[in-house]
Order: structure tokens, then sequence, then C-alpha cells
DNA sequence: TCGAGGGTTTTTTTT
DNA sequence: AAACCCTCGA
């Protein structure tokens, strides 16, 4: 028996090295690869990881999360921000699968979820109420159209921006920290003329948020931000708690969002962000991929690590893909590559009608279906979301199950949110945003009744604990009395939010009957938010987690049998982002479509258009399938479209078949 | 003041 | 095709 072990050294590592890794219980060096492996060793200091489409991204986040336990760091002490709350539990359950249960217990979320739960915590230093509510995009499109209509500004003559107009605007403004004016300026010339009432409804929009205890998405980062900058007592005990910040998917961040990663780690620069510029496709909303671009001249001592080889796609996808990038104007320069070798090039399919190209996606997947691929393992990926009515159809005919992904959310259908505004109304009695709502589903109650009564809510006159009757508008309350005796019951029983709910569906039952024709569909959906209640023992996350990590979508427009574990899925090239398939449809890959008409003007969209196509493309492991109607009537500039997406037509002979399709 | 009816615009993508 | 906005009668 050998009395000693002998351990072959490379000449970079050193003995300490190699003697430490023997102390792990996983052993990295084997199963990652050498960029990877040196991005999850990393501990102290500043690092940008580059990450191509599918070079094992999360795979190198999970990894690194486990090592730093291993190494017997606090989880409480890592915080690792995403871009959605999905992949967020995804990387914890995988964490915890290769290591041990500790992995989820490190801090973890969307910079929203995150803002909201350290805004609650911390309400105190920075001046808010901890039972604030969070108002959601329609919701805060609700209320910009209150002032915008008590303003008086509508006048007959001019046309005033709508309330989504607005909106956008004010969001863009502080998500990009560009000026109202500029952003007029530049996105909307015809509203020049109309920029001092726009600065009034903004001014406006703002101090009825603070007086009313309301923040919207944008509101949420914002506060945070100011809060970690004050750096207060309370802060600093935050901060001084953090030893590892980690941002996922850093390429979608925002100017507010770069500043709450400073903000983060001024105490601390133990950060890695991890992003790939290239699938950058959230400007629109504010992110600025000049974040990942600048970020090595806007931290100290960056080390950048650029991981390369794809694991996902074969060459001739990923040749493809490369050739779209590479038209990019403005990237890290970087080269994907894999082991995997195939001769299955991509097609392009010219389809001649919409409806022969469904049909040609439906014959395909049965044909793949036959070959043995599940269809879990099939996509179709579209760039909006009413692309895919037509194909919806053909699948339903051809009795293939299919979910969609993206458009239309289950919360922000109007039956649901009438449900979650009255409970909404318990949990904050100010909510007067959701009093509005409420109270407008009531016959005989319009716009000015309902504005009445939230005035005398807001100045403390009536209460939902007091008898409403022997005020002011008695008249209009004997309309909502039940109402009042509905939340009042509701607030003061000690009751599961499930209970409730319950109770404000019955109540509900008979509005919604009159309000909507289609009742009967709906009826599903509310029968799932009951569902759903069920895992929540506070009303405070219930409502917190539908504004910000809603649940899936809405169930009226599923395709045939929902139970089943086997579909297809469709689904918004946006949210399909970090996702994968055997094969892949790309649909209406139609120039003026996709790139999309609006976005042909400006050299910024365009080029986002193009990473929309990257990411679309990278997603596919062994086929990709990429086709386009020819013969589409545009109503908004009159034309009939008919050519490829200028991202793809070039791209044909070596990288590419193309094929016609006729009847 | 409510709410129905009709004419018109507007449309991506999502936390 | 749906959302929005305005007008007008009750």
């Amino acid at each position: 028996m050998k009395k000693y072990t002998l351990t072959r050294i490379n000449q970079t590592g050193s003995i300490s090295a190699a003697l430490d890794e023997a102390r792990f219980s996983i052993n990295y060096a084997e199963l990652l690869n050498p960029a990877q492996y040196e991005a999850v060793k990393s501990v102290d200091g500043t690092y940008l990881i580059i990450a191509g489409a599918g070079t094992g991204k999360t795979r190198t986040l999970v990894y690194r999360v486990a090592r730093l336990i291993e190494l017997g760091y606090d989880p409480q002490s890592i915080l690792l921000l995403t871009f959605t709350r999905k992949s967020a539990t995804e990387m914890l359950n995988r964490a915890s699968l290769i290591l041990d249960n500790r992995c989820s217990k490190i801090l973890g979320g969307t910079f929203h979820s995150f803002a909201n739960v350290t805004l609650r915590k911390y309400s105190k230093a920075v001046g808010l109420e901890n039972n604030f509510t969070i108002l959601d995009q329609s919701d805060s499109e609700d209320v910009i159209n209150l002032i915008r209509s008590q303003s008086g500004l509508i006048s007959k003559e001019k046309r005033f921006p709508n309330k989504r107009t607005l909106g956008k605007i004010f969001s863009l403004n502080v998500n990009t920290e560009i000026s109202i004016k500029a952003i007029v300026e530049d996105d909307y010339p015809h509203f020049r003329d109309d920029l001092e009432e726009i600065l009034k409804v903004s001014a406006a929009y703002k101090s009825y948020k603070r007086k009313n205890n309301l923040l919207d998405y944008d509101d949420l980062l914002i506060y945070l931000k100011i809060f970690l900058q004050e750096l207060s007592p309370a802060a600093k005990s935050l901060l001084s708690k953090l030893n590892f910040v980690m941002i996922d998917e850093f390429q979608d961040t925002n100017k507010l969002q770069n500043d709450i990663v400073k903000g983060l780690t001024q105490l601390n620069n133990n950060l890695m962000v991890v992003g790939d510029d290239s699938q950058s496709i959230y400007a629109f909303r504010g992110a600025n991929f000049k974040n990942i671009i600048d970020f090595p001249s806007q931290f100290s001592n960056v080390k950048i690590i650029t991981l390369e080889e794809n694991f996902r796609s074969t060459q001739p996808i990923l040749n493809f893909a490369n050739r779209i990038v590479d038209a990019s104007l403005e990237k890290f320069p970087k080269n994907l590559f894999t082991h995997k070798k195939s001769s299955n090039v991509p097609m392009i399919v010219a389809a001649l009608t919409e409806n022969l190209q469904s049909k040609f996606v439906v014959d395909k997947i049965l044909e793949l279906r036959e070959e043995g691929i599940p269809l879990k393992e099939i996509c179709v990926l579209f760039r909006s979301s009413f692309f895919s009515f037509d194909l919806e159809i053909e699948l339903s005919k051809a009795n293939l199950p299919f979910q969609k992904f993206g458009g239309m959310k289950f919360v922000e259908t109007a039956h649901v949110k009438d449900v979650l505004a009255f409970l909404r109304i318990i949990f904050n009695n100010k909510d007067l945003v959701s009093w509005f709502r409420v109270l407008l589903l009531h016959e005989g109650i319009g716009q000015k009744s309902a504005q009445k009564i939230i005035d005398e809510i807001s100045e403390n006159q009536i209460d939902i604990k007091q008898n409403p009757e022997g005020l002011k508008t008695k008249k209009i309350f004997s309309k909502v009395s039940a109402l009042f005796e509905l939340l009042h019951s509701l607030q003061s029983i000690n009751e599961t939010p499930t209970e409730k709910a319950q109770k404000i569906i019955e109540y509900y039952s008979p509005i919604f009957q009159e309000k909507f024709d289609d009742y009967n569909k709906r009826k599903k959906d509310l029968d799932i938010f009951l569902n759903i209640t069920e895992k929540y023992r506070s009303l405070e996350s219930l409502i917190s987690d539908m504004s910000i990590d809603p649940p899936i979508d809405s169930f009226v427009d599923l395709g045939d049998e929902s139970s089943e574990d086997e579909f297809v899925t469709l689904s918004t090239i946006h949210s399909a982002k970090g996702l994968e398939w055997h094969s892949v449809f790309v649909i209406h890959a139609l120039d003026g479509y996709f790139p999309s008409n609006r976005s042909a003007y400006k050299i910024e969209t365009l080029e986002e258009e193009r990473r929309l196509m990257y990411v679309a493309v990278t997603r596919a492991k062994n086929n990709l399938m990429i086709s386009y109607p020819m013969n589409i009537y545009d109503r908004e500039t009159g034309t009939t479209l008919s050519k490829p997406s200028r991202f793809i037509s070039d791209v044909t002979g070596d990288l590419a078949e193309g094929y016609l399709l006729e009847e």
C-alpha cells in the first residue's frame, strides 16, 4: 500500500491550488470547460462573463453558487439577480441538485422582486409605508388616464397622446434617464407642441403615486436605487451581509438597474455579471446594451471571460447564426463553435400564403413526431404574438396540443384583474386604483360618482370599517352598500386568501356574467386563480407575486387538452429567451413584420431586431426551419409584404436551403 | 351623469 | 380585431 499520492500538476497551477481542489465534493475541473471553470473558481473581484448563446451560462452560474457554498460562505450572503423568477428558481433547483439544499437558501429573484422585498423590509428608511401597492403596466395606465382626463387637457382640436403613449414616455424617461423632452422630440415629434402638458401630467402622476402609496414597476427600481445610494444605516446593514452579487442577462439591464448594481457593490466589489451583448432584446423597455459593452470601463479591475463553445446547436445552425450576428455594428468579438457535427442545414421556406405556411408547419410537426421527436422538443417562434393565430387553428384541426407563451398574461385579463382589485383594497384600504376599478363595476356608477366616493375615502371621511350611510353622497352609496359590507366583512375576519377570494368571486359572479359574453370560457380562469391562491398564506405575497411574477398565461386560448404533458410550444421570441428545443420553426420571417416596419427607420431598433433573429435561431438544437408567407397585406403601410426578412435574405447557398411552397 | 353606439386609430416585444 | 375616444339620448 502506497504511503503517499502523486498528483500531476500543470505548469500554471500552483501546488496549493491542486491540493485545495481535492476538498470539494464536486469535480469542477472535469465537469466544466476551461473558460467555465475559470469563471466558477473565481472568488473575489469583478468579472464580466461574455456568454454566447448555448455556451452554458446557466451552468456556470449554478456551479459557481455551489462552489462558493462549498467554500463555506453563507448562502444568505450571495445574491443572484436574474431576468425572470422562473430562471431564478430553475438555477437554485439545479444548484441544489448538484450540491445540496443550502443552494436554495441564497438570495435570488428579479431586480423587481428583490426591490419589492427590500423596500417592504426597509420601508421606513425610504419613507414608504410597507403596504404600498404595486401598479402593473395597465394599472399605471389607468392612473395616467385618470389624471389625463381630469386635467382638462383634452380639447377637441388637437390630439393629446393617449394613456399608453404617455405611460411609455414616462417609463422610458425613468429607465433611461433621457429627458421627456428628448423622448418626445425623438420618438413622438407629432406631439412636440404638447410637451408642456405632457410634463404636467408626468408631475401629477408622480405626486399622485406618492400621495397614495403606489409604486409602479419603475418606482420599485428608483426607490431601491435611492435606498442604496443614500447608504443609510439600514442600507449599510443590508450591504454588509452581502458578499457576492451575481447578475444574469446583464445585456438587458437598463440605466437604473446598472446604478443599482453599482449601489449593491459599493462596499464590496465581488461582482459577476453574465450576459451576451448579441442577445440584448429589451431596448424598447429601456435596456441599454451599452451597460455590458461599457462594463469594463465603468468598474475597476474587471476580468473578462468569454465562453464560446456552444453545447446546444449543430455547426450548420451556428454558422447560420454567426452570419446573422456578424453584420451587427457593435459587439464583443466572439465566434461560436461546437463539436456537434451535422449535415442538416437550416431550411428557408417561402410559402405562397399564410395558411400554406401553417399547413407546412403542422405537416412537418407530424412528420417529426413520426420520427420519434417528442412534441415537447418542438417549438414555433414568432416576432409578435398574433402571428400565430392562423397556425393555432391548423394545430387544433390536426389535434396537436400546444401551449402558447408570451402575449396576454393570465393576470392581465380583465376578469382576473377585477377579482384582484377587491383583494388589493382589503390589503391596502387606500388603494385608490383598485377602488376605482371595483366601483366602476357597479351599475349606475361612472367616472364621476366613482371619483366622489374615492375623494371621500382618500380624505378619510369614510372607511370600509364604517357604515357609509349618512355621508355626503348618500344617493350613490345606496348603490354600493353591498360592496362596503363585503369589504368590511373580509377585512375583519381572519381567513385565508383563498377563502376571501371565494367570497369575492361569489359577489362578483353576477356582475361578471353581465359584463362578458364569453363568461363561460373566462370562468375557468377564475377557478385557476382560486387554485393559485391556495399556495399563499398572506395577501401581501399573493398580491405582490401577481404583479411582479405573474403565473402562466391565460388558459382561455389554450390548445386542446391542457392536462396533457405533451405539447408543442408556441412562443414569442422574447419569451423563449434562454430556452432550447430539438426542432425550431421561425414563422413570419417577413420583411416588414420581422423586422417590423416600425423599426426600419432607426439604426438602433433595426439592430435590435437583428439580435432578436439571432436569439430565435440559436434556440434550435438540431433542426431549424424558417418560413415566411409571400403575400401579406399590411394595413399600416397599405402595401403587400412579400420579401423574406432582410436578415436571412442573403443567407442561402451553403448556409441554408431555400424552398418554395405552393398549393 | 351614465352608458350605449359609432367612428377611428393603433398594434411588437415584458418586469 | 381590439382598444380607444367621442357624442348623444335618457
